[in-house]
This record gives C-alpha cells, structure tokens and sequence, in this order.
DNA sequence: AGCTAACCTGAGCAAGTGCTCGGAACTACT
DNA sequence: AGTAGTTCCGAGCACTTGCTCAGGTTAGCT
C-alpha cells in the first residue's frame, strides 16, 4: 500500500498575502477534487485554478499528498465542529431521548450533506485517507461520545456486551449517514431515513 | 469525475494457452492492488508480474480500468456465490429466527475474510468502484433478499415505514459487517462482533 | 534608502504512464 | 506440408506527473 508519505505542512505562512495564497490553493484542491475526483488533482492543475505558480505551492507543501490532506482536515474539522454543537444543543434540551437523538442525527446530515461531493470523492478515492488525523479523531470522537452516554445511562439500558454493542452501534448509526446523504437512492427522501434511523437507534437502546 | 471508461472485455480468448494468459493477468492485477494499492498497478507491472507481455494485455482489456474492473468483478461474483449459498443453507434450517440469522451472517464474514485486502483496496480507492455492475448486483441482492424476508413475515415485524427501514436495515448490516471484517479495533474480536450483531438484528426486527 | 527575509515565478527535468504496432511464433485444420 | 487465424512479443511514442531551482519581486524593518 505505499509507504507512508509525509502529510505535515512546510511552512506556515505570516504575512498576509502568504495566507492568502495558502488559502486559495487549499480552496482549489477541495473543488477540484470534489468536482473531479481525485485523478484530476494535479499539483499543477491545483497552482493554476488558484492563480498561484506551482513553486509556490511547494513553498508551502512538501508534497501532494500533505496539500490534499490538509485541504480534507480543514473540511473535516468544520465538520465535527458542527457536529459537537449538535450534541452540546441535543444535551441542554429537556430529558427526551427521542427529540436529543433526533437533533444530534440532524445536525450531523447537515454538516456532511454541506460538503458531499468533496466527501463522497475522498471516501472512495483517497488512498491515504486514513493517515489523516482529523478523520481518526472524527471517528474516536463518536466512540467517545457513544461510550459516554452508555455509561451515563447505564441503568436504563442494558448490553450483553457492552463494549461491542456501542462500537457496532456507532459504527452503524455513522455509515447509516453517510448512506443516507452520499448514496441514497431517489425515491427515499432525505427526511424518511432519517426519521427511520432514529426510530432503529432508539429500538436498539 | 472524469468520464466513463470502457469496462468491457475485448476478446475472449478461445484457445487453452490464451485462457492461461488472461487468468495470470487478472489474479496478478488483484494480487497487486490487495497488497500494494491501486496507484501501483500499472499495466506494465501487472503484464511482468504475470510472465506476459504488454502487448497480450492489450489484446483482451482495451484498457487499464477494464483489466482491474474484471479482476474485482471476479473477487465479487465469489462473494455474491458464497454469500447466497449461506442464505439458501439458512432458510433450510429448522425455523428459529436466531439460527438462520446467524447462519448467513457467518457466511458473509467468512466470505469476505477471504478476500479483505483486496476488498478493502477496492473500496478505498478504485475510483470507477461503482460502475462495476458485479458490485451494484450484490448490493441489489441484499436488498431483495431484505424486502423479500419483510414481506415473508409481515405478520410478525411491523415498521412504521417499511421500505425505508428495510433499506437502512440492510445498509447498516452490510456497513456494521465491512467494518468487522475491513476495520475492526484489535481488542474487540471477530467472535464477539458478529455475535452482536446478530442480537441488534433480532432486536430490530 | 538600504537591507534582509519572506514570498513568488515558471521553464524544465527525471521518471514514469497508458498504449500502439509491426512482426514473430504458435495452433488447428485441411 | 501448407496456410489462415490466433496469440504473443517488446521497443518505443506521446504525454503527464510531481517537483526543483535560480532568479526576480515585495514587505517590513532600521
């Protein structure tokens, strides 16, 4: 699976115009890979879409790799900035279960729908997806929380085996999502699943 | 996303020693990409690692998608084979709900334990992954197989919104199973997974 | 104004890629 | 043995890729 290339950035930029320049080409790799999948994610097509020259990218990224990595991390940290704030909103409502899961699912379909072709792109294509750190947080955070809350409600719900019953349920809540809003198939409408979903989260509780 | 290539084969071969040549490609084409990655199967990598020249490639895949398309296309009609196979096997057992259940479920594990590196591969990063029509069979037979056993026991299992809790159902199954197998944490054992699986299922049913 | 560090440029290199094509070798059939 | 079709060969073409480097431009300071 090739070895492992080096996903840090090179340097960081400090005057104004450098930012500026970072930006536009983190920007053009996201769209362009989005919008054409990851083949068409050239170095030299990315310089060119953002105006910049290709040395100049390089002054910045050691490689393609770390370019498209950080142009992913930034869209991933967006999303589970929204999504903690949908857990914090889905906490502070009154005590019932049905309407916190209904509102912590919803803005988690919202964060990713938001950015699905982009999403769609590097879950099927990126080789190295996994190497980005903000995604294995994306995931151990769902752990954590899913985790979390068995413990606080110990007592109302009941696993034979906990451990696993609460990873293979986030598992299946998260790729229930992605299902919904990456591949869902046209007659079932967005709004359906995800009542549907809460309806089986709460069953399986 | 670039446009559709063509996946088609070119030839068949008719003669002993070209049927020879073809099988050497297309296992030295899932041989490569199960171990090292899509972006190491390269046409003339894979016609050395098979004893052929690149000419004979070229012969009977008109192009590079098609040879690997056909090299995963094979992985899945094993897949869709063993997979039904189990389901036949479980619907002749005496009738309890659990056993079959479990039945099937083993079935497909064990099916795609077989082959995960090259299924993970696949599903990482073959970009053309769902113009394989061998891929969108299988997931359309798990889908039937779902409406049909919904249908069977509609006396039984009640949803308030039947299609699309079946499609979920099926959608989170299959995910919770890509994740035992492909990505499952090392502390938590295959053993133990699939056991609770098949407990969420009961319970969802 | 002068100077240093930060920033930008883009022609072009080395290393690949997918694929073609003219011809040689083999097989099957008369 | 003759021959038509099938199969195989591999040098090499046309092209793309990631990336370098020598030199120019701009910003921020004293």
């Amino acid at each position: 699976m090739a070895q492992v290339p080096d996903l840090r950035i090179k340097k960081q930029p400090t005057q104004g115009r450098a930012k500026a320049t970072v930006e536009a080409l983190l920007d053009s790799a996201a769209q362009l890979l989005a919008s054409e999948g990851y083949a068409a994610v050239s170095t030299n097509r990315v310089a060119e879409r953002a105006g910049v020259s290709i040395g100049s990218l390089y002054e910045y990224f050691p490689n393609k790799q770390a370019l498209i990595a950080e142009a992913l991390a930034r869209a991933l940290r967006e999303v589970v900035g929204e999504t903690t704030a949908g857990l914090r909103e889905a906490l502070a409502l009154p005590d019932q279960p049905r309407a916190g899961i209904d509102h912590w699912m919803r803005a988690m379909v919202a964060a990713m729908e938001k950015r699905d072709a982009l999403l769609r792109a590097a879950l099927r294509e990126v080789p190295f997806l996994w190497q980005i750190r903000e995604l294995r947080e994306l995931s151990d955070m769902l752990q954590q929380v899913a985790q979390e809350g068995r413990l606080k409600s110990s007592r109302v719900v009941h696993f034979e085996d906990p451990e696993a019953s609460t990873w293979l349920l986030m598992s299946m809540v998260w790729s229930a999502i992605l299902q919904t809003v990456l591949y869902r198939p046209s007659h079932l409408s967005r709004e359906r699943l995800v009542h549907t979903l809460v309806d089986m989260v709460l069953k399986l509780l």
